[in-house]
DNA sequence: AGCCAGGCTCTCG
DNA sequence: CGAGAGCATGGC
């Protein structure tokens, strides 16, 4: 039995464009690095260290998933990893109707032509990305992102590996049962405590069913049975659709960042409110929330190089 | 040193 | 109802 299997994916996708967003993630718990992503999965009980790197063409993108000589694993098992795999760097999602229903709009086209084959890589569970944009709620995501790794790190379960030690997303059973004391101990305020056990525990009883959501073509009735629970607004709603889901006709409009970066492609910078936002994003018709990670991306590129160029002077100021 | 950050709920008037 | 306070904490 190998233990390397082949994933195709449905192209154009770049996988190094696509994984680069997490270059400076935590090595304990997902992360990518000289060519490879890496990240634990849970399946039932057992928790598998996934290893992902690109082996395809450009006309033929293929990602490869090492699972590792030390792990064991039935066929069900295995199964399960590629299906997870797959749902990670999106590959049965299709950019291009995207690219060409964006034709119209000059700046898209550009942007778009830049970032040809990125995908917006997903969570595993529906559930992962709930709570993540919960956390996200109002804090800076620098803020945010150390949450996370203390929620993870706190809650989430533990692999023991020759090669060290790596951390699951915490299950809803987990959350549901911690204490609101204990979810605070890791940086969040007593309400966003009390949401993330509510909604953990509404998982656990069934009483919400995230998974199912997947089954189901109504994108905005979604939001709304979303919206109605507490701790969720239309924002979070969205934001769990599009990094959960892997559906784009939602924009979080009231999103900060997304309005400043539409302002900087679209309107030279200048301030915009959610209305004008929500305005501009309609040229992009259903791919809304695709477009905007696109606007996202780019403008983080952009800045990256310009911090890259200003990082090159204060060296050679230094070694003047 | 404040003040803001990819929101949301609760409380007033 | 609409407006405004409060929340948590890292970074500028």
């Amino acid at each position: 039995m190998s233990n390397t299997m082949i994933i195709k994916c449905v192209p154009p996708y770049d996988f190094e464009l696509s994984m680069n967003l997490f270059s400076d993630g935590d090595r304990q718990i997902r992360r990518f690095e000289e060519g490879k992503f890496w990240q634990i999965v849970r399946i039932d009980r057992r928790l598998f260290l996934l290893t992902l790197r690109d082996v395809g063409t450009a006309d033929e993108p293929k990602v490869a998933v090492d699972l590792g000589s030390t792990q064991n694993f039935s066929a069900e098992e295995e199964e399960k990893c590629r299906e997870l795999s797959s749902r990670l760097v999106n590959a049965n999602f299709n950019l291009s109707p995207f690219y060409s229903d964006v034709k119209k709009d000059e700046t898209m086209t550009e942007i778009v032509r830049g970032l040809r084959g990125l995908k917006v890589p997903s969570t595993v569970t529906v559930y992962e990305a709930l709570v993540d944009s919960i956390i996200e709620q109002q804090i800076s995501l620098n803020v945010a992102h150390v949450l996370q790794i203390n929620l993870i790190k706190k809650f989430g379960g533990r692999l023991n590996l020759d090669v060290g030690a790596y951390y699951a997303y915490p299950t809803p059973q987990k959350l549901a049962s911690a204490n609101i004391e204990e979810l605070r101990k890791i940086g969040l305020s007593a309400r966003k405590a009390e949401y993330i056990r509510n909604i953990s525990k509404m998982t656990t009883t069934g009483e919400l069913d995230l998974d199912a959501f997947r089954k189901r073509a109504d994108v905005t009735r979604i939001i709304e049975e979303l919206d109605k629970i507490r701790g969720i607004g239309k924002w979070t709603a969205e934001l769990t659709i599009v990094r959960g889901l892997q559906r784009y006709d939602a924009i979080p409009a009231d999103d900060l960042g997304l309005r400043r970066v539409i302002a900087h492609f679209y309107c030279h910078d200048k301030r915009i409110t959610s209305d004008e936002a929500r305005k501009i994003a309609e040229k992009w018709g259903k791919w809304k929330g695709l477009a905007s990670f696109y606007l996202i991306m780019a403008e983080a590129i952009e800045r990256r190089v310009k911090n890259k160029v200003a990082g090159n002077l204060d060296t050679s100021k230094r070694n003047r």
